[in-house]
RNA sequence: CGGGAUGUAGCGCAGUCCGGUAGCGCGCCUCGUUCGGGACGAGGAGGUCGCAGGUUCAAAUCCUGUCAUCCCGACCA
């Protein structure tokens, strides 16, 4: 079984790409540092995004949809944001190709007056807009969504977790005043950790980043980390506090209420097809993808099995019939009736696939009006019977989905240690690895110099830090509470 | 972008040192037997050896360049 994928022990990052190709959720393309995203990857990706799409509107959001070139000009106009993308930009110079002898080539003559930047994040672009959408406070909030794909040009790609071009989504929220927008920011954050968690079974971290490690242009950056097997933290959404700085950049003010014009304040947020990997990294194990029932493109698979014409017919008619149940009780069901393959190949293949639960029926099943259940991630069996069928298995499911993220809670409070001085520190790091506890002086000299040392970062501070003082395991000065390290994707 | 490794059929690999016109396993196609954990037999298809130059009578093999992937650094969601 499984005997394509390397083990986690031997080399967690073989162990990714092989789950990756294994389960088809995505394929290396043509183009450097892209991905070409496969059906039951794109799956979903579509299943997370539509949860995540009725969180957005629950919470009053509205979809739009801006360009994906932005002029040269839009960006340098918020002095950090530019410094934080301007070397990971895509340039589009021309506009037109010639023929030539080697098939075509770009035509020096259509060399573009102003070149256009292949959107990093649409920041620049969406409050140019606002500028012309804001006049009064009557015209706040604007709570906008956008699904989308960006450009950022990255030396070192990995599917999924980093590629040069991804899907995500981005808000971008515009408010009158300074606590409605840090409100949102907050709100929206706790739409992340509750999709990770509910959703993905993913348990988060939730905190502040600190100066270095925030979103250029933010004021403040909110985060959800997330720890995975090998032990490194990955980044799983942000949501930031942007304060006036686009407002400022873009000239967008309001006439208040006190007849006094104002700048806007505003927020963005997202997340993006990385959280694939963070799923992946979270759940599967060294017999491929397991998948969180909430999320699975199929929840359940049937494997019928026979051995001739009449078993065939039998057996596709009792489980025809269990389909049908399944699919009245809302589940999203398959019947494998594939004949090429054989049902031990089809039990390997739904393995490696992660779908959660799989139904056995044969011959015996039918006569005995039973079927066998496997779960995913326990790899357990057992025989139940088949008038249970529609009442147990929706049950069942929801117990797989909290026990997976009850099994990652677990594991990352295994993970998750404290240091109380630098050799301790390193030595988890260099040991297990994981979420480390440490006390830090506050400042970006030392955080610095812990990351040049020992390749962590602060993953984030507190958001509601609770007075426990100490010292700071570097420079030995006093730290109001402890910050969370970890080495990270 | 720097250091190391790798690139040969859809996937995994051998062949490279010592140049002589490409092979193995899985998968794929046909037929038959099979079918409760990746079936078996027989027959068959599939590769400009990552790409581009060069050396040579002759290049997967030697030389140069380039691209991609993996690992390690710098950068990042």
């Amino acid at each position: 079984m499984a005997k394509k994928i390397t083990k986690r022990e031997n080399d967690y990052s073989q162990w990714y790409l092989d789950v990756v190709r294994e389960a088809q959720l995505a394929s290396h393309s043509p183009v450097r540092g892209c991905m070409v995203i496969k059906p039951n990857g794109f799956a979903l990706w579509e299943n997370m995004q539509r949860r995540l799409d009725t969180m957005f509107k629950e919470t009053g959001h509205q979809n739009a949809y801006f360009p994906l070139f932005i002029p040269k000009s839009f960006l340098s106009k918020e002095a950090q944001h530019v410094e934080g993308f301007a070397k990971e930009c895509a340039v589009v110079t021309h506009s037109r190709l010639i023929h030539s002898k080697d098939g075509v080539s770009v035509d020096p003559t259509s060399k573009l007056e102003e070149e256009l930047i292949v959107r990093p994040t649409s920041e620049t672009i969406i409050w140019d807009s606002y500028r012309d959408w804001i006049q009064s406070y009557r015209d706040l909030p604007i709570l906008l969504n956008q699904w989308a794909n960006v450009v950022r040009w990255e030396m070192r790609t990995r599917l999924f977790l980093r590629t040069m071009e991804f899907l995500w989504q981005e808000g971008h929220t515009a408010h009158a005043t300074e606590q409605e927008a840090r409100d949102e920011a907050h709100r929206m954050l706790e739409v992340y950790r509750s999709f990770a968690e509910d959703y993905m079974a993913m348990p988060v971290a939730t905190g502040i980043k600190t100066e270095s490690e925030r979103f250029a242009g933010a004021l403040d950056t909110y985060c959800i980390e997330a720890m995975m097997q090998d032990g490194k933290a990955l980044q799983a959404g942000t949501s930031h506090f942007l304060g006036q700085n686009f407002a400022k950049a873009f000239d967008v003010r309001f006439q208040d209420r006190d007849g006094k014009e104002k700048f806007v304040w505003a927020t963005s947020w997202g997340v993006s097809t990385r959280l694939i990997g963070g799923l992946i990294m979270t759940h599967s194990d060294d017999n491929g993808l397991v998948l969180p029932p909430r999320l699975a493109p199929t929840q359940v698979v049937i494997v019928p099995i026979w051995r001739n014409d009449d078993e065939q017919s039998r057996v596709m008619e009792y489980g025809t019939s269990i389909l049908a149940s399944l699919d009245k009780a809302g589940i999203r069901a398959k019947l494998d009736d594939r004949d090429q393959y054989k049902p031990g190949w089809k039990f390997a293949q739904h393995e490696v696939e992660g779908t959660p639960l799989r139904i056995a029926i044969g011959p015996r099943d039918v006569d005995n009006n039973n079927v066998e259940l496997a779960r995913r991630d326990t790899m357990k069996k057992e025989i139940i019977s088949r008038d249970g069928v529609e009442k147990m298995i929706p049950d069942l499911l929801e117990t797989i989905q909290s026990d997976l993220l009850e099994t990652a809670r677990e594991r990352t409070a295994k993970q998750t240690r404290q240091a109380s001085n630098y050799e301790e520190f390193k030595n988890i790091l260099d040991t297990d690895g994981g979420f480390v506890y440490a006390h830090w002086d506050g400042t970006a000299e030392t955080e610095e110099q812990i990351k040049n040392e020992t390749k962590a970062t602060i993953r984030c501070l507190p958001l509601h830090p609770e007075k426990q003082p100490g010292k700071c395991i570097v420079t030995g000065k006093d730290s109001p509470y402890p910050v969370m390290f970890a080495r990270s994707y």
